[in-house]
DNA sequence: ATACATTCTGTAGTGACTACAGGAGCAAGC
DNA sequence: GCTTGCTCCTGTAGTCACTACAGAATGTAT
């Protein structure tokens, strides 16, 4: 059983992340000693890394909820797990496509910004009726 | 002369996020009628029209500040506005860099899950140490 | 006069944390 | 036993850029 700290070492999920996972019931209550103090067992300190890891890929808390839910629960998590995950990646790629034509817009933007010049022709364009 | 709601349709800004533009000191205090609601002038409409398409283009608020400032007060901004824009270009082609290698993990993830089956690979796959 | 639309202020909620403040517990050295 | 310093506790407020109300007042049309 380790204390907290050592739980957000080895989950790479820091303290105050932990606390509030747990406030809010995506992760299960950890133990506790007398005195108060969270305790974790390596498979509390598995389901940390698994909040991790889905946060690496991007997946949003309500996501990873129904997947600690399917998990634990689901007899046959496969089906559910891949809906979720497709969803997920396509989210993922409609930003890709947002964010590659915001960059192509903002190469437009600053090709114009050439001189120290009393009118800044990106200003003008961005005054523009 | 136009009231708020006309100006948020001028500017494609929604009428809350004018009154919050306005309460954060993004842009310039509308004037008022006795009653003391606020009118706007196509210059007020204009710079309410900055604000959105930096937005479009992903500027954070604190950038806004600083164009809006700059197209105010320098009289040769083009340097600063080009600097801003290129810091701004950098943060988005990074990015851009972390979800291209997000959606390639998803994509690998989602296809390890092709069955319903009892244990599901996938989440094997992020449980395990 | 009445109905309806528009606007006002002020506050709270969003997502997913992060950063304190102020206090208590614990381990090690003297 | 005492002090030092680290870890931990709860609870609250801040982050970013809005958005969503509640409850009241004003303006416009019939």
């Amino acid at each position: 059983m380790h204390p907290i700290g050592q739980a957000a070492k080895r989950s790479r999920v820091n303290i105050e992340t932990i606390r509030y996972y747990e406030r809010e019931g995506i992760v299960s209550r950890a133990e506790r000693t007398t005195s108060g103090r969270r305790l974790y067992d390596d498979a509390a300190i598995a389901q940390l890394r698994f909040v991790r890891r889905c946060r690496d890929l991007g997946f949003p808390i309500a996501d990873i909820r129904a997947l600690l839910e399917l998990s634990s629960n689901a007899t046959k998590p496969c089906g559910d797990v891949k809906d979720i995950s497709e969803r997920h990646l396509h989210d993922v790629r409609a930003r890709l496509a947002d964010l590659r034509k915001l960059e192509a817009a903002l190469v437009e933007l600053v090709q114009e910004c050439t001189e120290d010049r009393p009118d800044c022709p990106v200003l003008k364009q961005l005054f523009s009726d």
